[in-house]
DNA sequence: TCGACGCCTGAACGCATGTTCAATAATCTA
DNA sequence: TAGATTATTGAACATGCGTTCAGGCGTCGA
């Protein structure tokens, strides 16, 4: 696909290399001079460019957040009600990005929160879209089932790996590609996500969290 | 609630301060000193009972495995059809080890593999016993239904610190001795597992799929 | 009483790490 | 073309790591 020659400049291989390294083996276990030799430079460049491996993590915080905010411009990918991950699998190097996502967010600071705090967000609209569009239900507690999808999701993101062993399917992977391949996953998500409980067991919970409930709707 | 001195031998000790230093920081950022100043011993006395540092995970994760397994033992918990761990959250110091198994599953060890299997094959029974008990709607797919859910809520453990951020219930908790304050939680669950999307968005997709469904009841 | 045997320490070793730095090559500016 | 600036390297350094090891301490059985 790419030509024989690598356009990239040096510091953005190095970032790139940085977050495929940093994504497989996880930040800390990864060594600048790992990073230096994928990317095809020496360490003590890669400081240079960015001063230190702290930075170097900051870097790449900042680089795929700043991918997810460009991708929320575009129109709103097929599923985004759903899978509040969706967007992010049609970005240009998507895999790459949503397992760096993972790690990142695993380690957690304060720069990742925010992040997460606005995939939160912006799968709260896709739902509103999503339930004026009738294909999903409304809810008391739409702040509260965005933010638990939106975790489930990562979270799955973040066990890709069993994912992939149990299921069959690499949820890194741009599903808009290979719709096909994506059934694994897909068809037990629809079956969860159509409802799994009876209503015996929601009213025997609902009766169980009744003084709960009411004040669950507003918390903030 | 335990007396002023500490009856567990020194080995017993390096092994609960390993996980909660391991679960805290995570594997490879924790040092042997760190986890032997937790332990109020020497670095050398942990190498002297374990070995090396990878034995002393390994030490962990198989602790981790045996309580989870003695748990399997007692009566099923309370809500186990749902939550598949709820087991795993009444188990004595549920919490640590939970929050460990976290850090565990994330790195990634064959060994760490079959546990999670067998968490899965315990979702199956569970949810077995649920739809017969009429609290769970049956599934053309119970593997994947149980694997899935599994993997969701085991990825929701990994994130705690954002569920704890975005929901304000620390999940690792054993939520059958404070049930009001696993509300936070169980609410958005019931939201979510009780159906979210429409039978429209049903149809839509099984049409997408239609081919694979058939595939997918007994891939394996 | 005495040696033997686990428990345990603290200093030491070799190694990999993140980082610094002087020197060189490449690129741009005027 | 001359000079300034940037890109890049490779050797060096300090530090913290996992691990080793010789030895001290206390507790037993004979």
């Amino acid at each position: 696909m790419r030509s024989g020659v690598d356009d990239r400049t040096a510091k953005a291989r190095i970032r790139d290399a940085a977050m495929e390294c940093f994504a497989a083996e996880g930040i800390d276990s990864t060594s600048l001079r790992t990073i230096a030799a994928a990317a095809g430079v020496s360490a003590g460049l890669v400081i240079h460019h960015f001063g230190s491996k702290d930075a170097l993590r900051v870097a790449c915080d900042e680089y795929v957040a700043a991918r997810i905010r460009e991708q929320k411009g575009s129109a709103m990918a097929q599923g985004a009600g759903i899978d509040p991950l969706a967007a992010l699998r049609s970005t240009v190097g998507g895999a790459p990005l949503l397992r760096y996502l993972a790690r990142t967010i695993v380690d957690g600071s304060p720069h990742v929160d925010d992040l997460v705090d606005e995939l939160v967000n912006d799968a709260i609209g896709y739902m509103e879209t999503g339930v004026a569009a009738g294909l999903l239900t409304p809810s008391d507690i739409p702040r509260q089932r965005a933010a638990l999808l939106t975790l489930w999701s990562l979270g799955g993101i973040v066990l890709h790996q069993h994912m992939e062993r149990l299921l069959g399917v690499d949820i890194t992977a741009d599903f808009s590609r290979d719709p096909e391949s994506a059934a694994a996953y897909v068809l037990p998500a629809m079956d969860v996500l159509g409802g799994i409980i009876t209503d015996v067991t929601k009213s025997l919970w609902a009766e169980a969290f009744a003084d709960a409930s009411n004040d669950a709707k507003e918390p903030a």
